[in-house]
DNA sequence: CAGTGAGCGAGCTTCCGCTTGACTT
């Protein structure tokens, strides 16, 4: 009998009298500590419901009428919610107060059969105690013409991507994509690689100079330099000349106060940016990284645009400062969101309790919450007091004059915790000044010119991409991780390190009444984890320019957000704002279909002197390639696959037609040849049937047989320590260390262990069993890809 | 993991935004 009475309150605790649905489980589960025992929380995870995966799920014909269908990694999750939502006594859909959460709420009603009067619609913007009892108390109902706005921006979406892409895989490339953030993003590095491309470096000279102080005050050094910049080497000599005899004597001394203030707490963009300037993290590192903090309930929702914090967030920064560092260092402020269609709907990105100004575990999450801390807590700090020096110094034999500048910090203020980093990393280093007088002589310790070249606009970083985006309005918190995955996954741009090159520069000294000339070398152009374009990046952003210059807009998004407020607002309807875009969109896509050569991105580089055959470089099936010979020649034409770094536009006759020296005989070892040679992942040399890939310092031109040797037993070593059991009885059989853990290798076909099996004591009969059991990963993963379909 | 590059045609690919795990050789 007890049994049965377990049975009957299990049953009845399931049958909540509310049930409230918000998106994420994190916050289901902080918020049903607020809420008390009447009210269950659950979360959907995010959309429940989608346009069909397949086809354009949308009828044109009939009004742009959506077919969704419950994504089916959600079914699970419906069907639970569901059996709740038909008990509870009312249903709460509290899902975000945007566009998109109102979808997610729309969609949930619809798909549980939801009946308006016991389903209400609540919202709230922090997960606060306060913030969530003030909600309940004021439900209202969904709002359909947010929904409606929501269907528009779906809709168009899946319009524009489902029918441009199609356009690639004819002209271009099979499974290429297009779409409306995509596109634009790739644009954005493809012209920047265009403007540094084109960009002509110019130079001038740049004086600087030493002086000796040596006053009452002691001796001490300032540096200054002159405004003014020389065009030529003989002009900065010729001044260098006049200094030689000239008096230094300080003109005037300028003062004026100023002051620095915090940068406001973060929004996904924000932290991104920082996270990647300060501690050199990839955008999806940060995202990953902030997403176990906020499961852990260390941090507030990581994916937001809001940079405002709740009252309780301020109160106890203020708190936690006034603690720390005492009231002067306390400033309560209320930042604004100026960013471009931002929707508001969490707080900005903070640490849950201030007063934690550290966590546990390993080194990332520790330096990502001490990043949020700092930020958040000196969001909330006075400005720092600054006093900036201007000296300017006449020179007795030139109306030119040097200038000296200085900052004192006279309060740190937020300072004492945390500045914000930027992009370009600025050389000017503003100290102390020492003590000086106005009319003072100066003693001169060195004069130099230096010849610097301007610098061409910078390459984008992942980071940096995501900030411009932000700035377009383009994308979202959401997206902007998987967004830079997405165009890094088609191939149309490549996050690398290029090598820089060294260049020659003047350097004129004049010292100890001498003046000295030399030529010095510095590096230029050296770059770590930037974003560059691909050929086929390139083709396809100057093809879908030309066919879709609008959608390639920058404004684009910008100018159809403003449609869909007026569709939130009531003032349009979606299908008429769709069916404007969609006529003449429809018809473009119609006309370029029409459209029959391959966009190959072909270029002539000139004549092979060897065979007075033209060489070419296009778009393959595998990439980039050269080509020797004509392809409608009788005979067929050659090709070397392109490397990597190597570009349509930018690659020379002589650096094309090196490509057709490999694979190319190095020597001999253990009677079998070494040749060299350049394949799809780079080059390679080969010796009896094994590749082995030579280190990024290697060059494959140049490279010795005794180097190639030893790449050979360098692979050999690893092998033999990746191996942990071999039979010699059946060589193919193989128990190896990968990359996720031990597995059995039979003929290249791997096989996963099971976890009861110590793979060190595997014996060949046991190997075989698995294999025989388990059907191989490889072909499971096909066969499953297979059925997906 | 590897040195490829005809042309045809079947059958496939694809968007953006919300959310987490499952699973990887």
């Amino acid at each position: 009998m007890r049994y049965f009475a377990g049975f009957i309150e299990a049953k009845f605790i399931s049958m909540s009298k509310n049930l409230v649905i918000v998106e994420s489980p994190a916050k289901a589960k902080t918020i049903e500590g607020y809420l008390g025992k009447d009210y269950l929380v659950k979360s959907s995870f995010g959309h429940v419901r989608d346009l069909v995966k397949k086809d354009l799920s949308i009828d044109v014909a009939h009004d742009f009428q959506p077919v969704y269908e419950v994504m089916p990694d959600k079914r699970k999750v419906i069907k639970e919610l569901k059996s709740l939502a038909d008990t509870a006594e009312m249903v709460w859909l509290a899902t975000d107060e945007d566009r998109e959460g109102e979808a997610i709420s729309w969609h949930l009603a619809e798909v549980l059969g939801l009946k308006d009067e016991n389903t209400k619609r609540i919202v709230f913007h922090e997960i606060t105690k306060q913030a969530i009892t003030d909600a309940i108390k004021k439900p209202r109902t969904i709002d359909y013409n947010l929904v409606n706005a929501q269907q528009a921006r779906r809709v168009l979406d899946r319009l524009v991507g489902f029918e441009i892409s199609p356009i690639l895989w004819k002209k271009v490339k099979p499974a290429l994509s297009a779409g409306r953030v995509q596109s634009v993003a790739v644009r954005l590095i493809v012209e920047r690689e265009e403007e540094i491309r084109n960009f002509k470096s110019t130079f001038s000279y740049k004086v600087s100079a030493i002086f000796t102080v040596d006053n009452e005050s002691g001796k001490a050094d300032l540096k200054a330099d002159l405004p003014k910049r020389f065009a030529k080497k003989e002009e900065a000599v010729a001044f260098l000349e006049l200094c030689k005899e000239a008096e230094f004597r300080v003109a005037g001394i300028e003062t004026r106060p100023g002051k620095k203030s915090p940068a406001p707490p973060f929004t996904t963009s924000t932290l991104q940016q920082e996270a990647s300037r300060k501690l050199g993290f990839s955008v999806s590192k940060t995202m990953m990284v902030a997403q176990q903090l906020y499961e852990e309930g260390k941090i507030t929702y990581m994916r937001t645009d809001s940079v405002n914090l709740s009252t309780l967030a301020l109160g106890a920064a203020k708190e936690e400062i006034h603690k720390l560092f005492g009231e002067a260092y306390v400033k309560t402020r209320q930042y604004a969101t100026r960013t471009k269609g931002a929707q508001e709907a969490h707080e900005a990105i903070r640490p849950t309790y201030l007063s934690h100004s550290s966590v546990e575990g390993d080194p990332s999450r520790r330096k990502l919450y001490d990043l949020i801390w700092k930020r958040t807590i000196a969001s909330q700090m006075a400005d720092a007091v600054l006093e900036r020096t201007n000296v300017t110094i006449d020179i007795s034999t030139s109306k030119e004059h040097f200038v000296a500048e200085g900052e004192v910090i006279k309060f740190d203020g937020f300072l004492k915790v945390y500045l914000e980093s930027s992009d370009d990393a600025g050389e000017k280093e503003e100290g102390i000044l020492p003590p000086l007088k106005k009319g003072e002589k100066l003693g001169m310790q060195e004069i130099s010119a230096t010849q610097k070249f301007t610098q061409s606009p910078p390459r984008y970083t992942e980071a940096s991409l995501v900030k411009k985006l932000e700035e377009l309005g383009i994308g979202r918190p959401s997206t902007y991780a998987p967004t830079i995955s997405t165009i890094q996954k088609r191939e149309y741009i490549v996050k690398e390190d290029r090598d820089g090159v060294i260049r020659q520069y003047d350097h004129i000294v004049l010292k100890d009444g001498r003046i000295k000339e030399t030529i010095q070398k510095e590096k230029t152009g050296y770059e770590k984890g930037k974003l560059f374009p691909t050929d086929i990046g390139e083709l396809v952003t100057r093809f879908l320019i030309q066919y879709f210059n609008d959608i390639m807009d920058y404004n684009f998004t910008a100018s159809v957000e403003k449609e869909f407020d007026e569709i939130a607002q009531g003032l349009k309807a979606w299908n008429q704002m769709i069916r404007e875009f969609y006529g003449p969109f429809h018809a473009r896509v119609e006309e370029t279909m029409e459209i029959k050569e391959k966009m190959k991105g072909e270029r002539l580089l000139g004549v092979d002197p060897k065979s007075g055959k033209n060489v070419y470089v296009k778009i393959g099936r595998f990439g980039s390639m050269a080509q020797i010979g004509d392809s409608d020649s009788p005979e067929k034409p050659r090709f070397a696959g392109m490397r990597k770094g190597q570009t349509l536009d930018a690659i020379t006759l002589d650096e094309a037609l090196k490509l057709f020296d490999f694979p190319r005989l190095i020597g001999q070892y253990e009677d079998h040849d070494i040749t060299v040679g350049i394949g799809r992942f780079g080059p390679y040399v080969l010796h009896n049937k094994v590749f082995v890939s030579l280190k990024k310092t290697d060059d494959p031109a140049t490279i010795t047989v005794e180097r190639g040797i030893e790449l050979i037993e360098e692979k050999r070593n690893a092998a033999i320590s990746n191996t942990i059991r071999e039979f010699p009885e059946r060589p193919d059989v193989k128990v190896l260390k990968g990359r996720y853990g031990p597995y059995i290798s039979i003929n290249k076909e791997n096989y996963r262990i099971p976890k009861d099996k110590a793979p060190e004591s595997l014996t060949l009969e046991e190997c075989l069993k698995i294999a025989e059991a388990s059907p191989a990963t490889s072909k499971k993963k096909t066969a499953a890809k297979g059925k997906k379909k």
